[in-house]
DNA sequence: TTGTTAAATGCAACAATGTTGCATTATTAT
DNA sequence: ATAATAATGCAACATTGTTGCATTTAACAA
């Protein structure tokens, strides 16, 4: 987390940094309103850059859902540059309506013949872990 | 067809009428860019209405895809108001860029124990029928 | 540590996208 | 045919996203 700019060979400046500890301090995705509400040097440009960078990058990931502001939230180890693969799914509670990346041990596939399947990406909805457990 | 709008129970405008058959026109999900550009007498903000409602009303459904915009498609006849539930997936070509519903005989489910999981949506890229055979 | 170079930032200005109030017009139902 | 209701389209605005350019900052090498 720390090197992460570094790593990605783009330079450390305290904007990105604190966009970074920003997603850091929140464990699921969060749209740019969030960011822009905890940022201390709020800027829309250099934010807007900064995020299409970072995704860029594979720093973080784009989530979207039908009707729904983007969300982004930290990508995992395994996303590159390239393609952002992902062994996980994103849920929605429709409760809480947190948005966040759910790991899954046995990611499904799709049998398309003629068709090759090169990406999956998988949205679900329904009750997360904590509020289908207080009902 | 001829009858969607009035088994909705909105009224037969001829602007709705025509957004309908370039929806008919087209066999893949098609963006509003596309629709105001088929339209003869095309209105922005009624094009946004017009959208708003069908899909409210199960007429469309909306296509998101990281980093382009909606993309929406007639739905079938198990939509509802409430729930647009599929059978299909949503696939992108990366070839022809097309973006379109593809039914599956074996949808997915998935095991994610202590949540509910009241929906699924899966977006799919890679390479069409016909890009994937002309290679 | 300092100076040079390359990149990041932020302002201004703009483009695109989406929304709302309201007067007018068209559709529906009587 | 007419009254009631809903849809349309204009004006005006709000939000979201982009670009050029001058200024500032970070990275790197002497």
């Amino acid at each position: 987390m720390d090197n992460l700019l570094k790593d990605k060979k783009i330079s450390e400046t305290p904007f990105r940094k604190e966009v970074l500890s920003i997603f850091a301090k929140y464990s699921n995705a969060i749209p740019l309103s969030i960011i822009e509400q905890d940022l201390e040097q709020y800027n829309r440009i250099t934010l807007y850059r900064t995020i299409k960078l970072f995704v860029q990058k594979g720093i973080i990931h784009e989530i979207t859902i039908s009707g729904e502001h983007s969300n982004y939230a930290l990508c995992k180890a395994e996303c590159n540059t390239i393609s952002h693969l992902h062994q996980h799914i994103h849920f929605k509670c429709k409760k809480c309506q947190i948005i966040f990346c759910v790991e899954i041990d046995e990611f499904p596939s799709i049998k398309l013949p003629d068709y090759k399947i090169e990406q999956l990406e998988i949205q679900a909805t329904g009750l997360c872990l904590k509020c289908n457990s207080s009902n």
